[in-house]
DNA sequence: CATTGTGAACTCATTCACAGCG
DNA sequence: CGCTGTGAATGAGTTCACAATG
């Protein structure tokens, strides 16, 4: 089954990104797809495509390609979206807000089921999702009794290491981070970082070029 | 000065780490950095840090380091920050209201000058940072008359790549794109994609074999 | 003499090319 | 016959190790 071999971690993008495209293709009504025309979908190679499934398996059936409806569910059951995952959000400015309301989140089991902020003005308030904002301090015991698994960190930067910390006390151990400061764990605790004012100086860099050229 | 060898793009985002870090040694009032202590704030590796650099010059003094202040500068000209660029938004929902707002993006340059959606209901009104949301159907007569640049989606998914579209139309070759969908566009034009739906399967993905182990 | 700058070594990731198979 | 699965070849990116030097 499983092979042991040590996975890039791009190749986990990439599944979560063949995942999309096999939902749109079964919506389109197809049964199969070749590694060739789901890598012309995801902007890929094909022999990445065979390359990243191969990792975990033999999912395709040589001279036909594979099974929409199949290979979503193992690719789901690898990623671990099979299931539901709890998530608390700490810091509820516009960006913490928008991530309670989004649909896609909880359609794909990511669920926002606790919200924390530090200001009394609106901790108690009821976010348009139905979801009570809570004191931050409050956040160690939230999170065990409501078994939050992922901490969201949707602060200003001067307090993203702080609520870290919170989250780390309390036994969170995986973090997405959105503010534009690197956070430090310990090694036992795993962050993704979404920085898009990095992204935003990459473009900057990039246009520079193409100007210049 | 400028090397011409090729330069791998996670450099890039590490010069913008770098920068940030650069900014905080500033303000605790720090003179000069070495390569070890710079790559350490920024969790990396020295070497890393002086390969980096090397890239586009010299910008350290030997036995010493390199000027904290000089740096940013060296910085800031590499990624083409030390000017304004013009963006425009598209798709005013929470997340879009939230770039708006959001004080980082004006303080680096990045100046949000328009807002377009195409909610009959939304258009016309005027958002918190006092911009007026203007119809997406204007969107090519306001990218030439504000010069706008970057162009921003936070549409949903299904509405993402019409309004790359509009803004390719409108010679905007830069795009940022929030929304969960890969958009496809000629090869002249630039995206750079924040999926947090993808982020958040990483962590599922690795959460799993953290628990499995 | 501490720290930079950089070729060389190494590690990791992608792509090729073809054997294996339904 | 066509497409998958995969070892081998290539390519990219990181780290090492040390000469260069203010």
């Amino acid at each position: 089954m499983t092979k042991s071999a040590k996975i890039p971690k791009a190749t986990i993008t990439r599944l979560s990104i063949y995942y999309r495209q096999l939902e749109l293709l079964e919506f389109d009504g197809y049964r199969m797809v070749s590694s060739e025309k789901l890598a012309w979908l995801c902007q890929g190679n094909p022999a990445q495509v065979r390359k990243d499934l191969g990792y975990f398996g033999e999912f395709g059936v040589r001279g036909v390609g594979y099974d929409v409806i199949d290979l979503q569910a193992h690719i789901k059951r690898i990623l671990a979206v099979n299931r539901d995952w709890n998530l608390g959000i700490a810091g509820i400015g516009n960006l913490g807000s928008a991530l309670l309301q989004h649909q896609n989140l909880s359609a794909r089991g990511f669920r926002c089921i606790a919200a924390f902020d530090n200001d009394s003005r609106k901790i108690g308030k009821t976010t348009p999702a139905g979801l009570k904002i809570m004191d931050i301090k409050d956040l160690d015991q939230t999170v065990e009794d409501l078994k939050i698994e992922i901490g969201v960190i949707t602060t200003p930067p001067s307090a993203a290491q702080a609520v870290a910390d919170l989250f780390l006390k309390a036994r969170v151990n995986a973090l997405l981070n959105f503010s534009p400061t690197r956070i430090t764990v310990p090694e036992c605790c795993l962050v993704e970082n979404i920085d898009f004012t990095v992204k935003l100086d990459m473009i900057s860099y990039e246009l520079q070029h193409e100007i210049g050229a």
